[in-house]
DNA sequence: TACAAAGTAATAGTATTACTATCAATATAA
DNA sequence: TTATATTGATAGTAATACTATTACTTTGTA
């Protein structure tokens, strides 16, 4: 019943990561439970960073892995589906990142910087050293395709399944920052939604559509760190009480 | 040769109307050259607006103009173009509304508020009154689809033919007023592009996401318009000269 | 160890989508 | 009037998005 002493940041994210609650409404059979699964999980990432969510199909991946179309049907309803599953995995993990990295931080400011910085892709590198999943390759599809999971006509069904609620959790854990930070501040789910879907769109500008921002495309995303924060402070400052 | 001394914001939106420049590479027959072509155009919005770009397909599209499919392959290489059409219509339109309503305004608040009403779909009743196309549908389809003709794998082959060209105009308006209001401000591109994608996104959130904004789909979009004022001027404060 | 039950994979299908090609009818322009 | 372009109708192909069937393999229990 005794815990080790020592419990690294590592091994519990291991531990973590064999336990993602994944909402089971995202698949017809669990991936995590056979190889086949994990596999499924694993390849989709790289098919869909490689060629695109539009021209990925079951029947590529099915290829990738060398397996059949109908095996991965068995999993997954369709490729919506998948990516839907692959995205929440993302923002469970990043969610977790946040709990984890802000946990020992006293001052909400030290917490929402830390926030950016891994929205921004600064992330533990023990934490981020997955043995099974490749987290970059995740980070590409996520500023690329992340949004169509709810840009669709369907988005209330699927909501309605509760297909958002990791993403709604790491918003909501971010917009109670704020409020720490300024009480009195009236938009902090808005800010924090904003913050999230800019920190991937001035990514994906700055590397496809550098006219759209001010940054350079160096490898280094301190620019974009920068305009965050001076972009979350300044509205957060604004209605706080000058006395504090 | 001389023109009525009378131009009516009415008589100059159809003028405009009539001579949209759009990028002819997004077509492969000008769909304004036509009845069939106007009508491939008009009905396309209303389809897509009703079914979802993902369920919207030419043979649909075909059936609700009582033509065939090749006809409209005709004028379009595919769904996507044709989206994309759409897309760079509507930020022509808004470019124009833009120029056209800041244009008699002397200080550059209030040019950036007025930015933001267009941005927050408060249009000019007059101009807003297109007779041939639903601009409300309109409305409901870029909020939804607009950021998909960007988030693709070929968006570098998009952007060397120009695709994104009206997006960026608009932005750099913007981007050219918020310099005007404070040259030392260092991120005016990022922030005009921040402001026209959360002004959609907040929008989208309010009605099919609330637990991600903090307003109420109460048919005004009040509140959008406020947390985007606030937004943008503390922003751009924030750097301003404390002088001046 | 035996044998049913359950799960898994491979094969083979169907319906729809995303186009392309052909050709005749019609409108338009030189 | 004759050439040219536009459209409509028909047909066809390749790929996609699935579904159904069947045969194989593992597992749980007597």
């Amino acid at each position: 019943m005794t815990l080790p002493l020592l419990i690294t940041a590592k091994f519990f994210a291991i531990v973590w990561h064999m336990q993602p609650k994944m909402n089971d409404k995202l698949f017809l059979k669990d991936p995590e439970q056979s190889d086949i699964g994990k596999n499924i999980f694993r390849k989709s990432i790289k098919l869909m960073k490689e060629i695109g969510f539009e021209s990925f199909t079951f029947k590529k991946l099915a290829d990738e892995i060398k397996s059949t179309e109908a095996t991965i049907y068995r999993y997954f309803e369709n490729k919506h589906r998948l990516l839907n599953y692959v995205v929440s995995w993302y923002w469970h993990w990043l969610d977790y990142q946040v709990i984890f990295q802000t946990n020992n931080l006293t001052h909400p400011e030290e917490k929402l910087k830390r926030v950016i910085n891994i929205l921004t892709w600064q992330i533990d590198g023990e934490l981020a050293d997955d043995q099974e999943i490749d987290l970059e390759d995740m980070h590409q599809i996520i500023i690329r395709d992340a949004s169509k999971v709810f840009l669709t006509k369907h988005v209330a069904e699927d909501n309605t399944d509760q297909f958002f609620k990791p993403y709604k959790s790491l918003c909501e854990r971010i917009s109670n920052i704020m409020k720490e930070y300024n009480p009195d501040y009236p938009y902090t789910k808005s800010l924090s939604s904003t913050m999230v879907e800019s920190a991937h769109f001035q990514d994906f500008f700055m590397e496809n559509l550098p006219a759209l921002t001010d940054f350079e495309d160096n490898g280094k995303l301190t620019d974009i760190r920068d305009y965050l924060t001076s972009l979350v402070f300044s509205a957060l400052n604004q209605h706080k009480n000058q006395l504090n």
